[in-house]
DNA sequence: CGGTATTTTGAACTATCTCAACTGGGGTGG
DNA sequence: CCACCCCAGTTGAGATAGTTCAAAATACCG
């Protein structure tokens, strides 16, 4: 078993199809540390609201989501939980640098992870610090992620919310080329990523349906008839965000708006810090 | 100018007192290192209001905050913009790698920053890799407050929302060990970074006042009357919090919690993970 | 089929928003 | 120096989206 072999006998099965194979850590090491990490995993399932991760632990391994969707959910005082993120396959439960998180992963639906002693990658990260800087872009894309998240929320009612959140989701194209959503999660927990009770979300999607926006096939298949009157109900800002990015050469300070009593009063003296 | 001294006589002034000297950025590199970003730093104020760094641009520099108060916002179609986060001293606007961040960053209350070029500071972060793993920790703990700051509004009434804001203040005791607490955010920031109207900021402010609470000193002081009631009223769950976070010796699946209909079905046959 | 969990529907209730008017302090200009 | 203005903050009253509680309907599974 040389270690410049890129994968080992047992991991060529498990890694073949691996969501994350792409887009996650495993890529960032050079094979023979890989060779270590994929020794050291095991493949698991979860079945639906089974917890993988209670809160506030330290655990011995890290996961990453081969299949299913996992909730980072908070249970609070009443006994009723909270979810605040779903994640998707390809994703990572748990810090690999061994800092407890607070909140509880449980499985959304039935979930397979791959789960990886944290001691091997902990030490793959020391010996190869570039991967320090790609597990930082990732942390980095998903604060990000969880900023929109918010901002999906505020300022929009639960029409709108719901609106959105169909439009986030990969639809799949049919047949005739309609294009279905598969719920994948209950009623409950989609309410409750929401911010809405069941029965606003229920009358929400019937709502929607009577303004025959989408067509409400079985509870968790839903056609949607008209994307783009979705996009528009979910105040889609994909444009003004374009437009952001493509705005170029901006420095510091350069502009000031929404001045309140101040645009008159003040030194405008030193701006010391335009071009480089 | 040997590279051997610490700090150059400009960056002598500029970071005596500066409220990022132990957790910024600055104190992750070698002194010869720390000596050019130094160099290439400026102090800057900015009056309330103005825009630091408006969304999606790429700064030629990163700003640390010395004092005052930074607020990260998006301008909705409607031209209201929402408060999504507020930023303290010692905290960063803008990214050292480079990202573009499709939120604008403006001055919440006057505000110094001291502006480094990103450059030299990428540069010193290449040589540094120990420095990745500094700023990783940074990113994981403000996601971890994201969380909590997205926690705080689940399922709260605005009355709960305003306690909790409050209660996460720091106060400063008075003469007569009064707790007070200084609003330096605007009626309209706030309300807006809680998620709600000036009007009912203001009514329930009243309200908390009423029930003997607070007490509204000026509209920027508050007095705190019964800490113990607010956080009560705030539901804090730092208990609950601090309990999670001792349970030890936790492994991945060992508990499954809210089993809805899987409880009896399915195999409990491969549960390859516990120990070790 | 029969029992159970989920989803949907209905109707009363309430927190919050909206719109509009009022207040008071600080700065401005006569 | 005083009157005025302007704006942030406060208060009031009506409108409404969303909740709550309760019950019916549907889907799921043995």
């Amino acid at each position: 078993m040389s270690p410049s072999l890129p994968v080992g006998p047992t991991a060529q099965t498990s890694c073949a199809d691996c969501p994350a194979a792409l887009s996650g850590p495993c890529q960032w090491f050079a094979p023979c540390l890989r060779d270590k990490i994929v020794a050291a995993s095991i493949h698991r399932r979860f079945r639906q609201g089974e917890t993988i991760l209670p809160g506030g632990q330290v655990p011995a391994r890290v996961g990453i989501i081969l299949s299913g969707l996992v909730k980072i959910c908070t249970i609070d005082e009443h006994g009723n939980d909270h979810v605040l993120q779903i994640l998707h396959p390809g994703e990572m439960v748990g810090d690999p640098f061994g800092a407890s998180v607070p909140f509880s992963f449980d499985a959304a639906t039935d979930a397979t992870l791959c789960l990886t002693q944290r001691a091997p990658m902990k030490e793959a990260f020391d010996r190869h610090p570039d991967s320090y800087a790609a597990h930082l872009r990732i942390a980095m894309r998903q604060q990000l992620e969880l900023h929109f998240a918010q901002l999906s929320m505020r300022g929009r009612n639960s029409l709108q919310r719901i609106a959105y959140w169909i439009s986030t989701q990969t639809p799949e194209a049919g047949p005739d080329r309609v294009l279905s959503v598969r719920i994948l999660l209950s009623r409950r927990d989609l309410a409750s990523l929401l911010e809405m009770t069941v029965e606003t979300l229920s009358r929400n999607l019937h709502q929607l349906e009577d303004r025959g926006v989408i067509r409400i096939v079985t509870p968790e298949r839903l056609e949607i008839l008209d994307a783009t009157r979705l996009r528009l109900m979910a105040r889609f800002q994909d444009a003004r965000l374009k437009d952001a990015l493509q705005r170029q050469g901006w420095e510091w300070g350069a502009r000031a708006v929404n001045l309140p009593r101040f645009s008159a009063r003040g030194t405008r003296a030193d701006q010391p810090t335009l071009r480089q």
